[in-house]
DNA sequence: ATTCACATGTGCAACATTTCACAATGTCCT
DNA sequence: AGGACATTGTGAAATGTTGCACATGTGAAT
């Protein structure tokens, strides 16, 4: 294939989900992974996996498989976490703070910056990690000033939608809401949601589905 | 249609986000709402509402539209969000105990009765909400002398298969789980993921997708 | 009563994704 | 050097999902 004509959003999410295994195979002494072990760790078909990675390229080698360092470092590219990113968080509340201190965002090359809120009690408190919680007033000159590219939302749904205006007119392109609503956005701006009350619905809708329990 | 053939996993988690805007709409004096309307507001296709509903059985009237509280009580009742779920927590570090102090859980019935740790600093300790931390080899009693059907894995990732198996030999059908990692259940158990590590990755392609940026 | 405007419910076609199955191609062993 | 073996890469089929377009039914106005 080779050419990055159409690549579904689902490959892209299965990419990510790739490295977590090949990290840690990475740390073992593992030095070679096939798509079919791979495919197992990650519960999906073996094809998928291949067909997943000739998305972007050919970088297996018949009859033997892959090679884990050079596979991780293939797809962190594709994905470009490569790299180091600059992020802001937008309300501090027990999910924002929480976020802040978590150890798989800088872990990953993430790197929050930024901390912003509109609660006068909240603003100029030092979080743990040093950080000085700001007024949601100031996000646009500090998106500018600190090159801010990705905009994580974590306050209430009423203003939700305010705060993303604000990042965009900031001129972010990038934005993970936590907050349960759709928060709408032009092309331009990828936004990508995280609702597990959306997760826990599904859960419910599973759980009440199979009540059939064989009685013995 | 009316029959439960096979309902696809989009469409339940669809029907929870149509909910959103339903529960807004019921607190504002809306009565109605058109299929076009709902779906806008969820940045979806209203013939896909239409279709989702279709499911389940005929909720609107036709040149009319949906009635907004009928319409919230058939989506609760097919998603069985209209009653309660007791869930338990394993894992308090920061995400944990951001989640237990969550409204967005007990607002929506879901409440948590039972949280464990395998960190013999923290059990023993009281959390805000007034619950005791208990240690990780209580799960399989505790699960059952509390009815607890729904459980929410927030442990490093190299433990989360361990306590999801834990959960699972006590009985529960239901995982949400917070580690990035893939955990695996037999058919019988549903797993529903929340990685937000994997989101970032897929916020960060995008944004390195689009590097043309027109001159001035 | 009849007609008009409107919005649902749905068959069907278009589209997208996943899986299969096998040719291609590399390694290793004799 | 050559054959056996393993596993990738990929065309094509199967499967699943989405969107169109229109028939169907409802309420309101004349």
């Amino acid at each position: 294939m080779k050419k990055t004509s159409k690549v579904p959003d689902a490959t892209i999410e299965r990419l990510a989900r790739y490295s977590r295994p090949l990290e840690i195979l990475l740390k073992s002494d593992t030095r070679l992974i096939s798509s079919e072990k791979l495919a197992k760790s990650c519960g999906v078909n073996p094809a998928q996996v291949r067909k997943d990675l000739a998305y972007f390229g050919e970088f297996g080698v018949r009859g033997v498989g892959y090679d884990v360092s050079v596979l991780l470092a293939e797809i962190k590219k594709i994905l470009a976490t490569d790299r180091e990113w600059r992020l802001c968080i937008v309300g501090v509340g027990n999910l924002g703070s929480a976020l802040v201190a978590n150890e798989n965002f800088g872990k990953r090359g993430y790197n929050v910056v930024a901390a912003f809120d509109s609660d006068p009690k909240k603003i100029g408190a030092i979080l743990p990690c040093g950080l000085k919680i700001e007024p949601s007033k100031k996000i646009i000159t500090a998106v500018t000033s600190l090159e801010i590219e990705i905009g994580v939302i974590t306050t209430p749904p009423q203003t939700a939608q305010s705060v993303a205006d604000l990042l965009m007119e900031a001129g972010i392109k990038a934005i993970l809401n936590f907050a349960p609503i759709q928060v709408k956005a032009p092309e331009c701006c990828t936004v990508e949601n995280v609702d597990f009350t959306i997760k826990l619905e599904k859960l419910a809708y599973h759980l009440a589905k199979v009540p059939l329990e064989p009685k013995p």
